[in-house]
DNA sequence: TGCAAAAATGTAAGCGCTTTCATTTTGGCT
DNA sequence: AGCCAAAATGAAAGCGCTTACATTTTTGCA
């Protein structure tokens, strides 16, 4: 591999002079230019990444760690992210958390080790502290799908509370009185705040949160089955069922069918997130939207004009969700 | 941020005794290393990944070129190769190529001048002859999705052919005569070899293959819907329809049945790859199974025995694709 | 106790680049 | 031609680490 000391020599300049042309940030002249750039031609010369970042202490890259790089969730949102940032000449290094805090802190520390100029965080397991602290320190942060009071200017988040009461008052407005919900992990801001959106709901209507017919899934297919199964057993009548993702919505719709049930004449379902799949199955799942790819897009953003001062759009870090009426859910006969 | 020349000050020893403790790979007296371990905690030094790959011509992270970050088939494969090298200490960084020519050589030189240890690539614009002078030089490239005649060694695929095979004998032993194929982009290798299959199957039972019940798509729900929609037009009488993947299956499936057709009664329909939604929604989608996450898994073995020389499991390149029976194909009346 | 071999540690030269500062060249004027 | 500021270029000191090689210390054993 050629290095830019072979450029130099071959150019009959020193190296500081390719690096001039190559970086394109000094004046050099036209005749001094081509010829550098003829040498780096011929030489096929590809700058070194790494020795830049030493070099510069900037490395043209920006992390970002998503909770799980599988599933329909975080695809797109990294999509846009990369698709914004590659635009601007910029790499994207992704690392996954798990969900773990353990795994969050170290991805963190390797895409910080690795010199990124930025990161983007989608993190759940991690303290608040250690995010505040973590924004105190020499890398800009953005977090995506969390808001952490303090650093508001860096959050980029849905408004769930609100994501929960549109759903469950779109439920609500179709007549059910009984609903069960199938909720996400509890240790999970997000899933907090949509129950409380639902409650919220419930209470405007002058109706009781019933804690029965509540079951805490993990956000994967199988523990909408598995709440399903067990809303079923307990034989309880409830006429709707309000999920909160479209995960375990499909999970649940799946048992409901194979226990004999009509989906939505017999028990109208509510999903969340209105992640791609859903909408083309029958029955097309109802569901709020989570413009997570936009959020993404936002993220990056935000670092193109803070981290590489691009102007461009205003940033606004808080998304409002919206319902999406098809046709899994329908009026109680 | 600590460096190590700090830590070796704070401990009184060289730098190059600090490297030794921290890189584990030369013997160090048990008195000395307790000094240098002290230090490190007390500064909270982190070793600069950069730096370090810069002296030592290795990163410990290996590249990852994927075409598209979103959609349901490369999350699972990206989850498992960033699983398998986590456990190895290893660290993974992930592009897109986004199905172009360009931005797949884009992101492999990437990749290469940020000094990865190794390339996992599932590219597919890119020629063979591109991929197979990669394979000369330095960096070590294993290549999935793939089959490239002189590099057999370096590939991880799935027998296209056969699961092509295997999805339309299916519909063809459960009685259909007429059968329409929804394909894939026709540029691509495997979509070309999951058509061979079909018309193997096709002729092996006698039956012509039908030009005009062809449509090709693009791999999105989006071309499975028109795909459907060019076949209804067309008029003619069919009773299966096999698909090049799930996703456009699912599509075909949302527009037969706004067509007021039904699924499996009026029309049996082949999805191809086996993604997780499409099992959880009615009509659960027969198809045929792509272990893509196993693939992922198996290339990111690959480069921890050849680049990294941790013994394990053999590596095998060619997988098998079975055959996924569920509810939207069943036998025709 | 003395000595060679083994073990531990240190020295210093890079890795390929950026960037500050010094030096040389250029070009516009008089 | 001669002068000077501006423009172009070069020299060299790092960036934080690894590693070959040199040196010192320890160890085992006669």
């Amino acid at each position: 591999m050629a290095t830019i000391y072979d450029v130099s020599v071959m150019a009959g300049v020193s190296l500081a002079t390719v690096s001039r042309v190559v970086n394109n940030n000094a004046r050099v002249s036209d005749k001094t230019r081509r010829k550098v750039l003829a040498a780096m031609e011929a030489l096929d010369y590809r700058p070194n990444a790494i020795a830049r970042s030493l070099a510069s202490n900037r490395s043209d890259s920006v992390g970002v760690l998503v909770s799980q790089l599988e599933g329909p969730f975080y695809g797109p949102m990294m999509a846009e992210i990369e698709n914004v940032l590659r635009g601007a000449g910029k790499h994207v290094i992704i690392a996954a958390g798990h969900g773990d805090e353990e795994q969050e802190k170290e991805g963190v520390q390797f895409l910080l080790n690795r010199g990124c100029d930025a990161l983007i965080l989608d993190v759940e397991a991690v303290p608040d502290a250690y995010l505040v602290e973590l924004c105190q320190g020499q890398t800009p942060i953005v977090l995506i799908n969390r808001y952490v009071t303090g650093i508001d200017d860096r959050c980029i988040y849905l408004d769930n509370e609100r994501g929960g009461y549109l759903s469950t008052r779109h439920i609500l407005s179709l007549g059910h009185q009984k609903t069960a919900y199938l909720s996400g992990p509890l240790y999970k801001l997000d899933v907090q705040q949509r129950i409380k959106g639902h409650q919220r709901a419930l209470e405007e209507a002058g109706l009781p949160f019933d804690p029965e017919l509540f079951f805490e899934g993990d956000f994967h297919e199988g523990s909408g089955r598995a709440g399903m199964e067990y809303f079923l057993r307990l034989g309880r009548a409830f006429s709707a069922l309000i999920c909160a993702n479209d995960s375990m919505a499909s999970g649940a719709i799946a048992a409901a069918l194979e226990a004999g049930l009509r989906v939505p004449e017999d028990l109208s379902v509510m999903g969340y997130d209105n992640v791609p799949f859903p909408a083309y199955i029958s029955p097309k799942l109802s569901t709020i939207s989570n413009p997570i790819d936009k959020m993404g897009k936002m993220a990056a953003l935000w670092v193109l004009q803070h981290v590489y001062e691009k102007t461009g759009t205003s940033v606004t870090g808080k998304f409002m969700p919206e319902l999406i009426v098809r046709d899994s859910a329908q009026a109680r006969d």
